[in-house]
DNA sequence: CAGTGAGCGAGCTTCCGCTTGACTT
């Protein structure tokens, strides 16, 4: 029987806090929160002042059953969850709960994992803080009333099974609205004019210095009258000013600046991210990772001081203390770092060793010296014409923190950082030889799409989400095809090079590939329709402010200085009859754009979201006119209702198109939910990507049809005359027993040839119940 | 998986934040 036991959230704290306090203490975790509002129903009584309906989480059961048994057996339970909103009230929880006698109960908090810490954390106890604990009851009643109350105004006006929150509804936002600045987006062009001139470097060889004008031309015309006057000018130096520069260490990882930067320089997905995390967490290599605080504690600042002198010199040394800036920053934990700063590098996968190794750069350079820099200007005057060329270059007088990590940047246009060019010595009044000018056509970047990693760090500045969620909300709106994460070719794109040399001026067209895209994130017909819904229904909670000023009030709930529940129902009671009035009145929302007519006929045509998704539609359905219903084509891969135009449109009604007869049957080409298939005798071929469903011919089809029989042929290995529903086929993944639809794995000792027919219906009988579809969805 | 799109109705879906294993394919 133990005398104390602490309770703490994760499990490999509690491993080394117990190492900490040593005999008489046995520490333990809850994993987290315990109890949640009941999930059927509500679970918000409304006419009880929004008391909330707890009930404990049933993957929670077992942990609550033996936390309740430990609990009984001490003479003293310490309640050691987080210090901020949410730890608070996983200590309450437990409270209630365990059924803890205040006599019995400590409620303490820790800043950092060290013996003295949490020696002073017992010295100092206190009781829970309600106002904290009703704060996080304000926000989890908040979070429950949007959500539950919006996401079934969309399945009855959009399409059943989507969802709306407070998180997921803003993040889909920003990538919706991005895509149609970019979908709006005008290009503009100009040309940029650089010269390049010759000067000698140090030892008197032959170097080159490549200059631009500090004027963009937005006409060919003015380029071509620039370097008309260029023939006859004469180039030279009119000032070389220097000055000092510093370049000064980021701040150590955060969740959402590790996300960033392990997909920026290890091409991590957030949620790759977070899961190799875990394991160098659990495995004792790094400080927990889920956190929003930039702070490390005393004993990590000093190990990383000595690691630094170690390695490079004391003069590399820079003490620095971080401060976190991001709204509703709760700084519960330290910042993300290594456990020992002396371990360099760890065991563990490839992933892990790569992950280690930035968190212990960036903590190594965050401590680290200034990089002192000098940057050089120069300018040169043309002395026919008023305009200037200016380069400025950079030369690093000490590299300090560059040594070991440098952030690297969003620059979604892959252009070089500015001002990297090595200048020659040359000094004012320098007269310098013209190689050739170039006038470059350019054209202005249409705003760079999403990655997971830039929408986080998005939804960070805003305030909205958390560490804990950043990377499920991204796979939220993922999953509900919101929003799609994907690669796109590039296209081509001509431009002009107006090149001067040897007193001749000559014009080249160039090509060069833009608008190439590499696991972005667009969002897909459904989530624009969804996002125009909401933003037109529910102006208040698609505010990108809005979780901002909940947030306030939150913290006055935690201040004792506002009564939670009289917060939620000044929200509650505008927001529902809000509700009420978009249930009776809005119309079902189907996204719906109208094209024009079909030149032909004259029937209208339009694009809308239907039952089974994106859908093109030739005619109307009219009550009076029934003689007609209007056709139905599915958009294909690629096509959006936002972007698609008539004549692809008219292109996909081509379609089924009549290839003829084989076997006295007829052949039809056409487009499914699964792609192009060929029709003949009522079974289906899906052409090959090779194919174009608009050209291919009865050859081709044939030679499909005749290609699928042999495989259909090859795939069953046995049948039985006596029941001829049951078959046994060679599937993707092997042999399997097929029965009136519903297909049956054959176990893996048992050879598929010899089975009998009792053997199989054995099978079939012993087969464990289908897998609901919320397990699958969990993949 | 299933190659649809009319209409009805039963039964279901859904939030955010704390945590870690179970799950296979």
């Amino acid at each position: 029987m133990q005398e104390n036991l602490v309770i703490v959230e994760s499990p490999a704290k509690a491993k080394t806090i117990e190492k900490f306090l040593g005999k008489g203490y046995t520490v333990t975790s809850c994993m987290g929160h315990i109890r949640d509002l009941e999930k059927k129903d509500f679970g918000i009584d409304l006419e009880k002042n929004y008391q909330p309906k707890y009930v404990v989480t049933p993957d929670k059961k077992k942990i609550v059953a033996e936390l309740k048994k430990m609990a009984k057996g001490a003479e003293m339970v310490w309640l050691a969850s987080d210090e901020d909103r949410e730890g608070e009230a996983i200590a309450w929880h437990l409270k209630e709960v365990l059924k803890l006698d205040p006599k019995n109960t400590k409620r303490i908090v820790f800043h950092e994992i060290t013996k003295e810490a949490i020696q002073r954390a017992i010295e100092n106890p206190r009781s829970i803080d309600d106002n904290l604990v009703n704060a996080q009851q304000a926000r989890r009643v908040l979070d429950r009333i949007v959500g539950f109350e919006v996401s079934p105004v969309l399945w009855k006006k959009v399409k059943p099974a989507l969802s709306a929150g407070r998180v997921q509804s803003v993040a889909v936002r920003l990538i919706v609205e991005r895509e149609r600045e970019i979908i709006n987006f005008k290009s503009e062009t100009w040309y940029r004019v650089t010269g390049t001139f010759l000067a000698k470097d140090e030892i008197g060889n032959p170097a080159e210095l490549k200059a631009e004008l500090n004027k963009r031309f937005s006409t060919k015309k003015e380029a071509y009258a620039f370097l008309d006057k260029c023939q006859s000018a004469e180039f030279s130096v009119a000032d070389v000013v220097k000055k000092p520069a510093k370049r000064s260490p980021a701040p150590p990882f955060t969740t959402s600046t590790l996300q960033q930067e392990a997909s920026r320089k290890l091409n991590f997905s957030v949620a790759q991210t977070m899961s190799v995390a875990q394991r160098l967490y659990e495995s004792g290599k790094i400080t927990y990772m889920r956190t929003d605080s930039v702070n490390l504690s005393g004993l990590a600042i000093n190990t990383t001081k000595e690691k630094i002198i170690e390695l490079h010199g004391e003069n590399y040394v820079k003490i620095r203390k971080y401060s976190s800036k991001s709204k509703g920053a709760q700084e519960a934990h330290e910042a993300i770092r290594p456990t020992y700063m002396s371990n360099e590098t760890v065991s563990g996968s490839a992933q892990e060793q790569r992950l280690y190794e930035l968190i212990w750069k960036r903590t190594m350079a965050s401590q680290m010296a200034d990089a002192k820099l000098e940057k050089t200007n120069v300018t040169i005057s043309v002395s026919t014409a008023p305009e200037v060329f200016t380069v400025s270059g950079e030369v690093i007088i000490f590299d300090g923190f560059l040594k070991v990590y440098m952030e690297s940047t969003d620059d979604e246009n892959g252009n070089p950082p500015a001002g990297q060019e090595i200048i020659p010595p040359i000094k004012a009044r320098d007269v310098l030889r013209m190689a050739f000018i170039t006038a470059t056509q350019r054209f202005s970047q249409r705003p760079p799409r999403y990655t997971e990693a830039s929408l986080v760090k998005k939804l960070e500045e805003l305030g909205i989400g958390r560490p804990s969620t950043y990377a499920p909300t991204i796979t939220t709106i993922q999953n509900r095809n919101y929003v799609v994460k994907e690669d796109r070719p590039g296209v081509e794109r001509e431009f002009d090079v107006v090149l001067l040399k040897n007193q001749k001026i000559s014009e080249k067209t160039k090509t060069e590939i833009t608008g190439t895209e590499k696991s972005k994130l667009f969002p897909t017909d459904i989530g624009m329709v969804v996002n125009d819904f909401l933003m037109e229904n529910f102006e208040q909670i698609m505010d990108y402010n809005f979780t901002a000023s909940v947030e306030k009030e939150f913290d006055d709930i935690a201040d004792g200085e506002l009564v939670w529940n009289e917060m939620i129902d000044k929200f509650y009671q505008p927001f529902h009859v809000q509700v009420e009035d978009v249930l009776k009145h809005s119309e079902r929302s189907k996204g719906e754009r109208i094209l024009g007519n079909d030149p032909k006929t004259g029937k209208q045509v339009s694009v809308k979201i239907g039952r089974y998704g994106p859908v093109a539609q030739l005619g109307e359905a009219t009550s009076e006119d029934n003689d007609e219903k209007p056709q139905f084509s599915s958009l294909r891969a690629g096509q959006h209702l936002e972007t698609i135009t008539l004549e692809e449109v008219l292109d996909l009604f081509k379609l089924p198109r009549d290839l003829g007869e084989y076997e006295n049957k007829k052949v039809t080409v056409s487009i499914g939910r699964f792609g192009p298939y060929v029709r003949h005798d009522n079974k289906f071929v899906s052409l090959e990507k090779e194919d174009d469903p608009f050209t291919v011919g009865l050859e081709r089809a044939v030679e499909l049809i005749e290609a699928k029989r042999e495989k259909d042929r090859k795939a069953v290995i046995r049948v039985f005359d006596e029941e001829p529903d049951l078959k046994i086929l060679n599937g993707r993944w092997g042999p399997y027993i097929s029965f009136k639809k519903k297909n049956y794995k054959i176990p893996k000792k048992l050879k598929a040839e010899e089975l009998s027919l009792e053997d199989c219906k054995k099978i079939i009988s012993e087969a464990p119940e289908p897998k609901t579809k919320r397990a699958r969805k969990k993949k």
